[in-house]
DNA sequence: GACCGCTATATTTTT
DNA sequence: TATAGCGGTC
């Protein structure tokens, strides 16, 4: 451990009970908290089983993993390391009777929940514009994020409609469907902890240590989740940054690690400030930036790179200009020697891609974008595992009505109604009574299921042996196949391909020898086909994607994109008052700190979103910082623009606008070629307008 | 049951 | 401005 920092080495060596270690963007967090572990079970003799480490994400507890076996060996396999999820989900699996759910529940996605709450909308005849579906669930995950179940959820009036009366149906309908939402898997295991003591006193002394990775993003119910599980021995060990702290629209409470020396007391703190990844200069901007910031805890980052270039800002004249601007920049960069796959261009909001691809497409330049529809979210691939869970004898109601007419088999919706009824009425679980059918047993619509349940009765001998050519046996010979043809040709290919590709990953993940239930567990909390064995990552081409997915990366090269008002701060985010501001600065902090080598910013004076035009100012977050912070590159503008005399105009002076018509001005700002004003106009109400790029005249 | 056209909607989305 | 999803109609 010879290579680990004072602070490190201190945070690394801390005794028992609670300890906070303040980890700065690239400061060596995973690396002291895998250090941690190993000293815990090296130096300290815990056994490895004993130490849980929790994280946000599958890849971080995979990275965690191999890491830690790469440190200590075999042991590193001991350590229990998952998602709050994955961890919340094993629990539950055993202890799901106490409460009242079967043992083989499955987990619901996103799809699915939100059309649950839309059946249930529809069945209470509210209008979708009397309340929203998704503010019924934003609403309900709300509660959840809180602790809060249906009962102890505030009375809530929404145009009349009763909101905790809809959690309560939401949650029995949940449990009629034998499934639990994401937010569940935390709750309940609260609830379990909560409610039975038995089973919090075994699941307290299961651990001794416990360490969380990203604490800045925990919520109060993971809070509680933490803090119940190690109410025996408080050996708490978190690690985070509150600067960098930006989901807290999805409940996480930044209070959780600002106070947390006053929530645990006797907390140990560790500041880890020295930045291994960013130049100087990268450096200085981030802390100017995320300084502004009040409540946080007082850090800043020191860099042990070289000074290194000064990060750019460069003003350009729309998001096209600026689209192109990035392109001419990457290759800049490419030219000098860096490889595509360590440049990125990270936005505040998806719809920014929109432009940059049409135009890096234009110039030739490799790009993959990163976010989007995830491969277990893709309707062939729900299909496909709908399939694999009915022929492996774990498929429940919802996969069944899910693939009973696709392909056709002439089940319309009232067809599924009746099947859904014959199917709860007889008390079988899905798979069984696929098999009363595949016999006869049950009449009515159920006889245009026969087919395919004789299929899969015939098949099921196949499931679970390997390899496994069960599922694509049963997608061949059902027609699914084909029927995706249908989509037409290009499309279908993709399709199938997504399919090999689950199927690959079903045959290496049944290959440990899991159980069915469990590897729709597995498929369930994981998101993206990277896990599942499709591996774009190391693909020759740029990165682009979101602020917000960009954390935990990092690039030699990064471009942010928008750096205005209204994007960054995001106009939604104004609403929000302070708090939705600092979380906004935070996000662009952590751009800034994605870059080793090379940053630029980027602002356009026109911004066309959703069809309206805006001109932005450039955001608040990089005004005011020293000159020396930030090289402005700001070219001569290409617009065909009309020079103005702006000494003829001032607040008040009335105007005319060749598309706008007349207006009066209300606010001037600038000076020089930088003047920006703000007109009131008569008919299109009020822009921000470039006076060197408007049309403006004094009227 | 299929298709077409209208309309609602657009911040971020670790699980 | 672009798109997805829904509802109406054939």
């Amino acid at each position: 451990m010879a290579d680990l920092n004072p602070a490190q080495l201190a945070a690394v060596e801390a005794g028992d009970g609670p300890q906070l270690i303040l980890a700065g963007a690239g400061s060596g967090k995973t690396r002291t908290i895998i250090h941690r572990i190993g000293h815990l079970i090296s130096a300290r003799g815990v056994a490895p089983h004993r130490i849980l480490a929790v994280t946000f994400t599958n890849k971080a507890a995979a990275e965690l993993k191999s890491r830690l076996s790469e440190l200590i060996g075999d042991d590193g396999g001991g350590v229990v390391s998952g998602t709050f999820h994955a961890i919340s989900l094993r629990l539950l699996r055993r202890y799901a009777e106490a409460l009242a759910y079967p043992r083989s529940f499955q987990v619901i996605d996103a799809d699915d929940q939100k059309a649950l709450v839309k059946r249930i909308l529809k069945q209470a005849n509210i209008p979708a514009d009397r309340l929203h579906p998704s503010f019924l669930l934003g609403w309900i995950e709300h509660c959840k994020h809180a602790g809060q179940t249906a009962e102890q959820a505030p009375a809530c009036d929404w145009n009349g409609v009763d909101l905790r009366g809809l959690y309560s149906t939401y949650q029995q309908q949940l449990r009629e469907h034998e499934r639990m939402d994401f937010s569940d898997l935390i709750l309940n295991c609260v609830l379990l902890m909560r409610e039975h003591a038995d089973i919090a006193e075994a699941l307290q002394r299961r651990f001794d240590h416990i360490l969380v990775d990203e604490y800045q993003d925990t919520n109060p119910v993971q809070h509680e989740w933490l803090t119940l599980l190690c109410a025996g021995h408080r050996n708490l060990t978190v690690v985070g940054d509150d600067d960098q702290s930006i989901y807290g629209w999805r409940g996480a409470d930044i209070r959780h690690i600002l106070e947390f020396e006053r929530i645990w007391s006797g907390a140990g703190t560790h500041r880890l400030e020295e930045n291994y990844r960013s130049t100087g200069a990268i450096l200085d901007l981030a802390n100017a930036v995320i300084s502004k910031n009040e409540d946080r805890h007082d850090k800043s980052l020191r860099a042990t790179q070289e000074q290194g270039l000064l990060p750019q800002w460069q003003v350009c004249n729309d998001e096209y200009d600026e689209a192109r601007q990035i392109g001419t920049q990457l290759q800049a960069w490419r030219d000098a020697g860096y490889a595509w796959q360590e440049m990125a261009v990270l936005y505040r909001s998806n719809r920014q891609s929109l432009a940059l691809e049409q135009i890096l497409r234009e110039q030739g330049l490799p790009y993959r974008i990163v976010g989007g529809v995830g491969f277990f979210e893709r309707l062939e691939i729900k299909d496909a595992l709908a399939y694999w869970a009915l022929l492996n004898g774990c498929g429940d109601a919802l996969q069944l009505m899910r693939i009973c007419n696709r392909p056709k088999r002439g089940i319309g919706l009232k067809g599924q109604e009746q099947l859904a009824a014959q199917l709860s009425g007889s008390g079988l679980r899905a798979h069984e009574w696929l098999d009363l059918v595949a016999e006869g047993g049950v009449g009515g619509v159920a006889g245009k299921l026969a087919p395919l349940a004789r299929l899969i009765a015939s098949l099921r001998p196949q499931a679970g042996t390997l390899p496994d050519r069960g599922l694509m046996a049963l997608l061949q010979e059902s027609g699914y196949l084909d029927s995706l043809q249908a989509m037409g040709e290009l499309e279908a290919a993709s399709r199938i391909d997504n399919i090999h590709t689950l199927q690959r990953y079903i045959e290496l993940t049944m290959e440990q020898e899991i159980t069915p239930i469990e590897f729709m567990d597995r498929a369930a909390l994981l998101q993206s086909g990277e896990e599942a064995g499709r591996d774009d990552e190391n693909e020759e081409s740029v990165t682009l994607m979101s602020l917000h997915r960009a954390k935990g990366l990092e690039f030699d090269c990064v471009v942010l994109p928008g750096v205005e008002e209204g994007l960054l701060p995001h106009q939604r985010a104004l609403d929000d008052g302070e708090a939705g501001i600092a979380e906004e600065r935070r996000l662009l902090y952590v751009g800034i700190t994605r870059a080793r080598r090379h940053l630029k910013l980027t602002t356009a004076r026109v911004r066309r979103l959703f069809g309206e035009t805006h001109y932005p100012l450039p955001s608040r977050f990089i005004k005011n910082l020293p000159p020396s912070m930030l090289q402005q590159d700001t070219p001569v503008a290409t617009a065909s623009a009309m020079q103005n005399n702006s000494g003829d105009m001032g607040v008040g002076s009335n105007v005319l606008h060749p598309s706008f018509g007349e207006g009066v001005i209300i606010d001037f700002e600038g000076s020089g070629d930088a003047i920006r004003v703000t007109v009131q106009f008569r008919k299109a109400g009020i822009k921000r307008l470039m006076l060197k790029y408007a049309a403006l005249q004094a009227a």
